[in-house]
DNA sequence: GCGACAG
DNA sequence: ATCTTGTCGC
């Protein structure tokens, strides 16, 4: 992998995350429901070092298709808002591991919701030109309202007066995720195709292949 | 000036 | 992210 332009500081990535937020696409020409998926994540260990895992699924049965892993050296500590250095090295290794080229990137993180309007979901989406949006497990930036308790209930996620995601509620009573468009999908197909992923749990099945596979290639 | 701050 | 026991509920 090429990690020899990689940003080392803050101020570097802060000006290719400016550079690169300008190829972001918004718009949406995908089906309803792409005919698969393919979720990430990354695990880490006691020290510097961590393991990335891509999982692709059949959307309709949510069985896996394909599943790839990459170990690596962190190569940027973490900093709220340029988290996507940090992960995006050994993802993208991971990903070209795959065979088959994903429909679309489910990423365990933000797209738009960020204070720049480019997270992870962005940038991975920018990178690789696949169709990618966010879900987060909890708020980065903006306010809602508390969305209604049965699943499927939705709320703006307004941040600077801006819609950049939406507070969804995946499973009845339970705290919601946060939706975000990061590349080439809208923010509506994005939230219902969170809610095709999460027949069962608060989280999409594909971040949760992802995040057990993960933690196995740690060992 | 004082918090908040994806994973 | 990760460190961790018990506990409540289906």
């Amino acid at each position: 992998m090429h990690t020899g332009d990689w940003p080392s500081t803050v101020e570097e990535a802060l000006a290719v995350q400016e550079r690169l937020r300008e190829r972001v696409d918004l718009t949406d020409d995908g089906p309803e429901l792409p005919p698969t998926v393919t979720g990430l994540d990354v695990a880490y260990d006691e020290r510097d070092g961590f393991a990335a895992a891509v999982v692709t699924l059949e959307t309709a049965g949510l069985t896996v298709v394909e599943a790839r892993t990459h170990r690596a050296e962190a190569v940027f500590p973490y900093e709220p808002g340029l988290f996507a250095f940090r992960e995006l090295p050994p993802l993208l290794a991971a990903l070209e591991r795959l065979d088959r080229e994903p429909d679309v990137l489910v990423c365990d993180g933000h797209g738009l919701a960020h204070p720049r309007r480019f997270g992870l979901a962005c940038h991975l989406g920018v990178l690789t030109g696949w169709p990618a949006f966010g879900v987060g497990k909890t708020r980065f930036v903006g306010t809602h309202a508390d969305p209604a308790p049965a699943r499927g209930s939705a709320e703006p996620l307004v941040d600077a007066g801006e819609v950049v995601g939406a507070a969804l509620r995946t499973q009845d009573g339970v705290k919601p995720v946060y939706v975000s468009a990061g590349h080439r999908i809208d923010l509506a197909h994005a939230c219902r195709l969170t809610l095709a992923l999460t027949p069962r749990y608060r989280l999409p099945e594909t971040t949760r292949q992802a995040d057990r596979l993960s933690r196995a290639a740690l060992r």
